[in-house]
DNA sequence: CCCTCAAGTCAATATAGTTGACATGAGGCG
DNA sequence: CGCCTCATGTCAACTATATTGACTTGAGGG
């Protein structure tokens, strides 16, 4: 399982490293895509590490225009937290290379296959 | 896939913690489980690290007795590792932590599911 | 005796996180 | 207005785990 995390972020890495970004960049990235208009705080608790942990990446990442931050309008003291255009295509690109090697690997299975291993990894993920 | 990691390793990294061990205490003696007699040269080679990086957790598990080191008999001038019944031990508790995870979610998906997840699994491993 | 190989060790550095303490900026409230 | 709180930001010291480079040690071989 080691392994198979490793040949699934091998290339991702690779492309990551050239932009000079890192795997904690890319999760960051991840997450916000996912969830656009985080706040800083819920993102600190979606990836489980302390804000001052957060605080260099985040402004790697917003100093380069990957992100955007402001207030959120007429509403709360938090800081929602957006993708800029290159950031979405950072994001995209660097997921995709992940993709890419699921999707052969899928491929390899059929839909059943895909399906279980999805259902086995949800089952593992859940064993908190 | 992060998750499924994490939840995977999470109760077996709690055993070695109380143990006074870490996860890479712990790859050191799946390996040599699986390989006994092997050189310490192959072990850096199958780990992936440098030697530097090897030598603390080494040391530690043979301190700790878990691992014993002996010359290649009338042969080599590599030293041979194995481990001793303590060492065996642990690191059957250890990865049977690991192994009740993951069978409790084959058992949800049948053996036609555990194979697809295997194959997928290698699959992505594979791509190096 | 010298060379080589496998292993062991020392030092400096990098990366990615931690905890603790304190600063800042905005809102709510008496 | 002044004070409290919340979310965020920042400084500093520390830990763990890795790296590279340089050097030592111990066992054979020619």
């Amino acid at each position: 399982m080691y392994y198979g995390w490793r040949g699934m972020t091998l290339e991702a890495d690779e492309y990551l490293a050239k932009q000079g970004l890192s795997r904690s960049h890319h999760r960051i990235l991840y997450v916000v895509a996912r969830q656009p208009d985080i706040a800083i705080g819920s993102l600190i608790e979606i990836l489980g590490i302390s804000k001052q942990a957060l605080n260099r990446p985040l402004n790697l990442l917003l100093g380069r225009k990957l992100l955007t931050s402001q207030r959120s309008p007429e509403q709360h003291r938090s800081k929602l937290l957006r993708l800029t255009e290159a950031g979405k295509r950072i994001e995209q690109r660097a997921s995709d290379q992940e993709r890419k090697v699921m999707r052969e690997a899928f491929d390899r299975v059929g839909a059943r296959g895909a399906a279980a291993w999805m259902a086995v990894m949800e089952t593992i993920a859940d064993n908190n």
